[in-house]
DNA sequence: AACCAGGTGAGGA
DNA sequence: TCCTCACATGGT
């Protein structure tokens, strides 16, 4: 290898990690638009594209400048939270149990509240890879364009850049009938004053009301519905007792926690199985006996068991 | 062809 | 108040 070929030199920064899995943290499906290339992962964020890789106990980074990753990140992976102890408080049976064992390590991740909204309403009725192709289309059309390593990256549009955009254009991008919410959604937290310091004050309940609130008989946010809101909520706002309820996690709880419900319930429940998700009524009831389970850190047991429940 | 994928809102019972 | 169903898109 001849040094004058070689380019530039990086300057790589570390952060010292315990207990953190940064492979299962990125696949497990709690986060969209990671890439991988040649052992290191890609990401925009805060406005600029950021690299990760682990190398023993230490996270190395680099990154665009302007922003100082080691706290970004810090914050990002919650490399504060004591998993020692949440995966401890969580841990009530076999199932969970061999769940935490295959995939100790995983960390929840702290997500820009506004593209974690727009990623999970776009998320609905979907699949991971659509998901992917359609946050991918947004960032491309609206978003800014930033070469990082050669590579092309997209910062995730603003709500401003898509409160401005017609209906039409966001259809462009294959979302589909969100396109509408899309729109609706980016308008109101774009123009009206933001709801997210409220979010992040108020306890899970309430915040939870508030992003399913209603005037006049029609919901303020359309497109976010329960299982958006939890998602939104434990991802973005440390609501960590919300425990998402999606198909996946309703085939475990059929299957493995069957025993928490009440038979009766459970047979009127399996009468309208034919029915691809809960409805609104039965989503409450599910999730939040799930919640009372696990614990104030429900959300951490959801994102095992969803891993789990996904790759076998 | 029918069904599924990190569900939701509108409208009727 | 609760339940049913259409809904864009793309893969199997």
């Amino acid at each position: 290898m001849n040094p004058m070929f070689k380019a530039a030199i990086e300057r790589v920064s570390r952060i010292e990690i315990k207990d953190f899995d940064l492979e299962h943290s990125l696949v497990c499906g709690q986060v969209f638009r990671w890439r991988r290339n040649k052992g290191w992962w890609y990401r925009a964020i805060e406005n600029g594209i950021v690299k990760v890789r682990k190398a023993g106990n230490y996270l190395e980074l680099v990154g665009t400048e302007g922003v100082d990753w080691g706290n970004v990140l810090s914050s990002y992976f919650r490399l504060g939270d004591n998993l020692g102890k949440i995966l401890c408080e969580i841990d009530k049976d076999d199932f969970i149990s061999q769940a935490i064992r295959r995939y100790r390590g995983l960390r929840l991740i702290r997500q820009d509240p506004w593209e974690c909204i727009i990623s999970y309403m776009i998320a609905t009725n979907s699949n991971i890879p659509q998901i992917e192709r359609n946050l991918e289309n947004l960032c491309r059309s609206f978003g800014k364009r930033i070469i990082f390593d050669g590579m092309d990256f997209y910062t995730f549009p603003t709500a401003e850049a898509l409160a401005r955009t017609d209906v039409s254009t966001l259809r462009a991008c294959k979302v589909g009938y969100r396109a509408e919410f899309i729109g609706a959604t980016a308008q109101a937290l774009a123009s009206g004053g933001s709801i997210f310091q409220s979010l992040n004050s108020l306890p899970y309940e309430s915040a939870r009301e508030l992003l399913l609130e209603k005037l006049d008989q029609r919901k303020v946010f359309k497109g976010i519905g329960p299982k958006v809101a939890d998602c939104i909520l434990l991802f973005s706002f440390d609501k960590l007792a919300a425990f998402p309820t999606d198909v996946w996690i309703l085939r475990t709880v059929l299957q493995k926690y069957s025993h928490l419900f009440e038979k009766e319930y459970l047979s009127k429940l399996s009468l309208k199985a034919s029915k691809r998700s809960l409805g609104v009524r039965d989503y409450y009831i599910i999730s939040r006996k799930m919640r009372e389970y696990f614990g104030r850190f429900a959300g951490y047991a959801q994102e095992y068991l969803y891993h789990f429940a996904r790759t076998g």
